[in-house]
RNA sequence: GUCCCCUUCGUCUAGCCCGGCCCAGGACACCGCCCUUUCACGGCGGCGACACCGGUUCAAAUCCGGUAGGGGACGCCA
């Protein structure tokens, strides 16, 4: 038995997007469950529209979500005197020959054959070409079979069978003399020994090809599992109109990698009614036969439930170093190990969707608010304010309460003593502390920003309204 | 146009391979009720789908055929 190679070939013209992250997720997956080598290659054959940002960018990507490779990253810009040496070897067996025909010449037949209705497939003019003039700008094209059928038995979709004159002469060097796509993914899928390639569903149409180039090279055929596509909410392919599409966009969203790691593994893959998957459940319960054969539309607001849960359930500790750099964008400095920020995040997890959200939701613990919600305020009574405001001084400067419980106790005391309903305290307090009426409980918030800034605040809500 | 693939609630999906347990289960969203000092969390309930047509069968979401719809590919991009 064979061990499993598996890769993520990701082509650097671009940030690293939720589809390929998919991909990679379920190469990894698939590696870790089974004990096998994941490979990480960057396809730059395309010189002109390949960047290091976007290879900087994927790698980040890939970092983020913690899907770690155990070899590479390979890249194939590296490799093109490997490449000529095999297109070299077909063109001596007469498994490939050099055409000659110029792109403008290509195209003008393409867009006849389409507008007469044919498949607009090579022609094959220098198939059977016997001159080799000299020093002429030329292509390599693969000599393909043009009778019989060639097929591959896919892991998702089962097998696929196509007509051999549906493929023509591929070309596998372009005319300055670099390799294309199709005919580099063979040779290295075969040289780093991939046994089982699991890619995006727009290749199923190229592995026909690729099949009968590993058949020309003598390489051994892997295993193709091609999972279906992420589309936007009107059904077609997932773009930036649909929104975001860059993993990297949801991190700066306030989204937690576990999260979106969850939402994409169940995004064409399922295993019973499980909904929520750790690290470890996923590799143990993992498996491409249950992969759908269907494609998927992407869902913010599933993801979003998803990334409340992880936060609700997260470690606060880690939350806190996530939100701290958030909040010094909002101009609050505090150390990401602050015992008041550790408090503030746990008041928050139950109430925030996203880091951001938690974010905004904790600024009010750091800054006192500048202006009180004026129409909540409006619901009570100038006397009653002051009456409570007063109240809740006097009180507090005198308790030894500490926790959120004990707060919560005082808060009562100070009802029944005055005749009043916990409403017609907590709403005014909570609106003197944080300057509006949505925010964590009473007790809570008090125990967060201690006894002293609590009274603080409190004072000043009793001169702000005594003055008016 | 040609070829390839796909088709269960609005969305993600279970069930389909090995017909009956399915007048189809779970989750997100939505609606309602409960909990409640606000906002949330949570609990309970509701709405809601087998694309269509025909065949096989005592019985079909499940098997077979066709139709329609959708997606993808058709590049000196990957």
């Amino acid at each position: 038995m064979s061990e499993l190679r598996v890769r993520f070939a990701p082509s650097p013209t671009g940030y690293l997007h939720v589809g390929g992250a998919r991909t990679a997720l379920f190469n990894w997956l698939l590696a870790r469950k089974q004990g096998g080598t994941f490979i990480l290659r960057i396809e730059d054959t395309d010189v002109e529209r390949s960047t290091r940002e976007s290879v900087d960018a994927i790698l980040q990507g890939m970092e983020w979500l913690g899907l770690d490779w155990d070899e590479g990253p390979f890249y194939q810009s590296d490799c093109f005197p490997l490449y000529k040496e095999y297109v070299q070897k077909l063109l001596d067996s007469g498994k490939a020959y050099k055409c000659y025909c110029s792109q403008e010449e290509l195209e003008a037949r393409r867009e006849l054959a389409m507008k007469e209705g044919r498949k607009p497939k090579y022609d094959g003019t220098c198939r059977e070409r016997a001159d080799q003039p000299e020093g002429a700008p030329h292509v390599v094209r693969f000599r393909a079979p043009q009778s019989g059928s060639t097929s591959f038995d896919d892991l998702i979709k089962g097998t696929i069978t196509f007509p051999n004159e549906e493929l023509d002469d591929l070309i596998i060097q372009r005319s300055d003399g670099t390799p294309t796509y199709n005919f580099c993914v063979v040779i290295d899928d075969a040289i780093m020994k991939i046994t089982t390639v699991i890619r995006g569903d727009d290749h199923v149409n190229n592995t026909p090809r690729q099949v009968q180039l590993y058949e020309a090279l003598g390489f051994p055929v892997p295993r193709f599992a091609h999972v279906p596509m992420i589309l936007g909410s009107d059904k077609t392919r997932l773009s930036k109109r649909h929104g975001a599409t860059s993993v990297i966009a949801y991190r700066d969203m306030g989204f937690l990698p576990e999260a979106l790691i969850n939402y994409l593994v169940r995004l064409g893959w399922s295993h019973g009614d499980d909904e929520i998957f750790s690290r470890e459940e996923m590799v143990a319960k993992f498996d491409i036969a249950n992969v759908g054969r269907s494609a998927s539309v992407f869902n913010p607001e599933k993801l979003l439930w998803l990334n409340a849960h992880y936060i609700k359930t997260g470690d606060a500790l880690r939350l806190a170093k996530i939100v701290q750099p958030l909040l010094a964008e909002r101009s609050v400095t505090v150390a990401d190990t602050d015992p008041q920020l550790v408090s503030a995040v746990k008041t928050l997890q139950e109430r925030a969707r996203t880091m951001v959200e938690m974010a905004d939701a904790a600024l009010f613990y750091f800054k006192a608010p500048e202006a009180y919600d004026q129409s909540a305020l409006a619901k009570f009574d100038n006397t009653h304010l002051q009456a409570v405001f007063q109240a809740v001084s006097v009180k507090l400067a005198a308790s030894a309460a500490a926790t959120a419980a004990e707060y919560d106790l005082l808060f009562k005391e100070i009802c029944s003593e005055n005749g009043w309903k916990m409403p017609q305290v907590g709403q005014p307090v909570r609106i003197a502390l944080s300057g509006g009426t949505q925010a964590p409980g009473i007790g809570e918030i008090v125990m967060t920003l201690g006894k002293d800034e609590t009274i603080r605040r409190i004072q000043r809500a009793l001169v702000v309204v005594a003055g008016e």
